[in-house]
DNA sequence: GTCGATCATGTAAACGTTTCCATACACTCC
DNA sequence: GGAGTGTATGGAAACGTTTACATGATCGAC
């Protein structure tokens, strides 16, 4: 493939000459410029950006490493990083590391090797020792999502805790009094904040929690709705049944839908994260919305602005419910 | 950033012997092994993978450039490739065309500057001259989902005209007889087909074929449910909806819900591509179901054997039809 | 006890850029 | 007309690896 000497050659100019022209400078004639350009079209030359990077030291890329790219969640997420990052003039390697730790470091590894610009981790359980070390390092690194505790690193994330006391006061007020949980993994920082916001809601309310209305799953389906299941299965089973995540509101619908139940008079059903379709059930399920689009975006500007070693804010932004049916009908509105 | 040089230096050898040790070369001492190995671990040495792509010219990553990461099934799609090619030592960068040519055309260019091994390409819209360059350049290119008509490369799709038939087939035997299709864009060779396949399936079924029950969308939401409006306005509107995608389907189903129109008594639905929630909704969506999954699979076995300069042979996966509610009640089953 | 063979290790070139520094030429100004 | 200023261009080093080739040591066979 050509190269840059190449072109020299066949334009008669020296390399430097041709670096310039691919690099706009403005210490080229307008002639020169033109003799060049046409050299590297008669050509077919590609600047190889590989040699580019070593010189320069810097890649125009940037690393995301995701939960899960089948969660719709993350997959707005993710769009919108791209979108994002390609207006600044970035690229951006997606790293689904699955919910599962090796595979999270394993994507830490990888895209350090390859030299990222920038990081951008939704972490994966807990600390590694392969993130400390990217952190002590001062390589750029952005939490988005979820945040690690105890590490100096700025997040960009959603914050339910509001939207959870919604909801709760909105179960309350619709007359439901047994309501279970189906939480998020203890070790993730999104699955701790939910669980807290929901005991601290259901004490607002003065409901009852019971143990065996919580339980701990792991975002994915399965594991709603094996939990749904044991709660449908108790001798008094839950009026209401809340998922920390969209994906465990599938996994508990399955289960609700497999037994013949009606949302809401023999269960209703609430979750944590709203996703396009929930609109179109029967009932329309009652969600509590993060704005994943909002949050890539500031999650680039924050990353950038750290590749560019200026300093940084985490940034906090609130999630909303939104009510619709599934949890019952509401009075007036 | 500590290199090999300072390995090196540290352990006392030669370069040469560092990277031999990188490499898992055979011939070295186990003893100058662990040197160097500790001598790693003590500088936190990261290999520079800029500097070995340029001068192996090899990267290790393959490029795939997808419709649209939002869309389920290009999600699926992108997650398999993703694990096919992490288990076989290779980083997939994801471009985001957004159904765009232009920005089909800036991942290609920014991808083969990038210097991926291969590219992985769901076509948007026409061959456009960078494409055609990519081509005669000889670069490692697959297609996937789509393919491009005129080009010698090879593809790994689904084919969709075995149940597009047996779907209209289905919709015959439920005594529907005024179909409407809204199909994809002519330009990719996946509208094209399904509409082919489509009037192929209504003339054996005997069944009229109606200008104005025939419409293109462009495979996104909004102008699904556009076109579904227009039908249900028709003085003699359609029994039957068929959408040529999910995302077309989800818009339909929006401007059916919103005219308070009840499935499949006031109008049926049927969709090709088949997505998760689809069982849920009330009927259940009857769909053709896509082998996303495999597709990705197969696609990047087929990329890496060109890679290797190995001879290749294009795939096609049949697609196959889901039988739910939508349409009406089945007789017996 | 010497001659090859085998093997661990080292030296240095190459990969395709960018960029510092030098050079040569064209002006301007007095 | 010569010194000084400014500017377009070129030469060459550097970025961090891999690898072909060279080198010296060890060892077995005669």
């Amino acid at each position: 493939m050509a190269g840059i000497k190449d072109v020299a050659a066949h334009a008669g100019v020296s390399v430097a000459t041709v670096s310039r022209v691919l690099n706009d400078s403005p210490r080229v004639t307008a002639e020169t410029r033109e003799k060049v350009r046409d050299a590297m079209r008669a050509l077919r030359y590609r600047p190889n950006g590989v040699a580019r990077s070593l010189r320069t030291e810097a890649t125009r890329t940037l690393g995301l490493i995701i939960g899960d790219i089948l969660n719709p969640f993350f997959a707005a997420m993710a769009r919108a990083v791209e979108d994002e990052a390609r207006a600044a003039g970035y690229t951006v390697v997606i790293g689904n590391a699955d919910e599962r730790p090796e595979q999270q470091d394993h994507y830490v590894r990888t895209l350090l090797e390859q030299r990222v610009d920038g990081l951008l981790i939704c972490p994966t359980a807990e600390t590694t020792p392969l993130v400390e070390d990217c952190v002590r390092s001062g390589s750029p690194l952005v939490f988005l999502d979820r945040t690690l505790p105890g590490l100096d690193v700025p997040a960009v994330r959603a914050d339910g805790t509001e939207a959870i006391h919604d909801l709760v006061r909105h179960i309350h007020r619709l007359g439901h009094r047994r309501v279970a949980f189906i939480s998020g993994p203890e070790l993730l920082s999104t699955g701790r904040e939910r669980t807290r916001a929901f005991l601290d809601a259901m004490r607002e309310c003065d409901l009852d929690i019971r143990d065996e209305y919580l339980e701990t799953g792991d975002f994915q389906a399965a594991s709603g709705r094996a939990i749904a299941a044991r709660f449908l299965d108790l001798p008094h089973p839950p009026e209401v049944i809340f998922t920390g995540d969209n994906l465990m509101a599938l996994g508990a619908l399955d289960e609700i839908r497999a037994r013949g139940l009606r949302i809401p008079d023999d269960v209703a059903l609430a979750s944590f994260d709203d996703v396009a379709w929930f609109v179109h059930l029967d009932p329309p399920i009652t969600a509590i919305t993060q704005p994943a689009e909002e949050l890539g975006r500031h999650a680039v500007r924050v990353l950038l602005e750290r590749v560019e070693r200026r300093p940084v804010e985490s940034v906090v932004l609130p999630a909303r419910l939104v009510i619709r049916r599934s949890c019952g009908e509401t009075e007036s509105t």
